[in-house]
DNA sequence: TATTGATCATAT
DNA sequence: ATATGATCAATA
């Protein structure tokens, strides 16, 4: 048995591995192995199973907006999944403001910056079992080929395209076929300064990017096939 | 019951 | 306030 936090990778083939470790442990387990308590559920705690593996894996401990393993490029993501192995939520991958559509180039988004390495952890989700119980499944790294990153950089365009022209009555979780905008804010009444679609000042509720389930969905099956 | 909108904790 | 980590829960 290893100690924890697991030593630190130096490149994602050797995070891989280190997460691949992890694989089959229940989150009990795992939270004993490093010390921090279990909350009964995540009503008070969603962020819980996140910070718990990038703990695991001895990702740098920070709130900066670069990735996990700012080193080696990758983005650590938490996948919760229910008995069955499909998921069983959209996956949140950044805000998405007013002084980031100055960047326009899909290459140079936050979004992407986020999404072109992504080591993926699955972890059983399901409300009903309790949270010490759930087991980690197996991580698979994913870097997205030309028709998933021409597919999200479709949505990216079209999302980011309102936001810009102030279009914010347009805007709801039902635009982008797999990458969604929705509310991301600590209270449904939070409020941030923008400009509508006439250049004048409005005060608008936070959005954030999502990758819709079944998008995930689908890379964790062609994970499975094995291609 | 799948999905959209709302919400929670913590760090900086 | 706004970033990080997401899941909860009301609604369609």
């Amino acid at each position: 048995m290893a100690t924890f936090p697991l030593p630190k990778a130096t490149t994602p083939a050797e995070l891989l591995g280190a997460a691949g470790f992890v694989a089959g442990l229940r989150l009990g387990e795992l939270a004993s192995l490093l010390g921090i308590p279990v909350p009964p559920d995540l009503r008070r705690a969603k962020g819980f199973v996140g910070s718990l593996l990038e703990r695991a894996l001895g990702a740098s401990a920070s709130s900066r907006a670069v990735p996990d393993f700012p080193e080696l490029g990758v983005e650590l993501k938490t996948l919760p999944v229910d008995a069955s192995g499909h998921c069983l939520e959209s996956t949140f991958v950044c805000t998405a403001e007013a002084r980031d559509l100055e960047i326009v180039e899909w290459e140079r988004s936050r979004l992407w910056t986020k999404l072109r390495c992504v080591l993926w952890v699955p972890v059983e989700g399901t409300r009903a079992v309790p949270v010490e119980q759930r087991r980690v499944g197996a991580p698979f790294l994913w870097q997205p080929d030309q028709t998933e990153q021409a597919l999200l950089r479709a949505d990216w365009e079209l999302l980011v395209s309102l936001l810009a022209r102030g279009k914010f009555d347009s805007l709801s979780g039902h635009l982008g076929r797999h990458l969604q905008l929705r509310p991301k804010a600590a209270k449904g009444s939070s409020r941030r300064a923008a400009l509508d679609e006439d250049g004048a000042r409005v005060l608008v509720n936070p959005k954030g990017f999502y990758l819709r389930a079944r998008f995930t969905e689908a890379l964790l099956r062609r994970h499975l096939l094995g291609s």
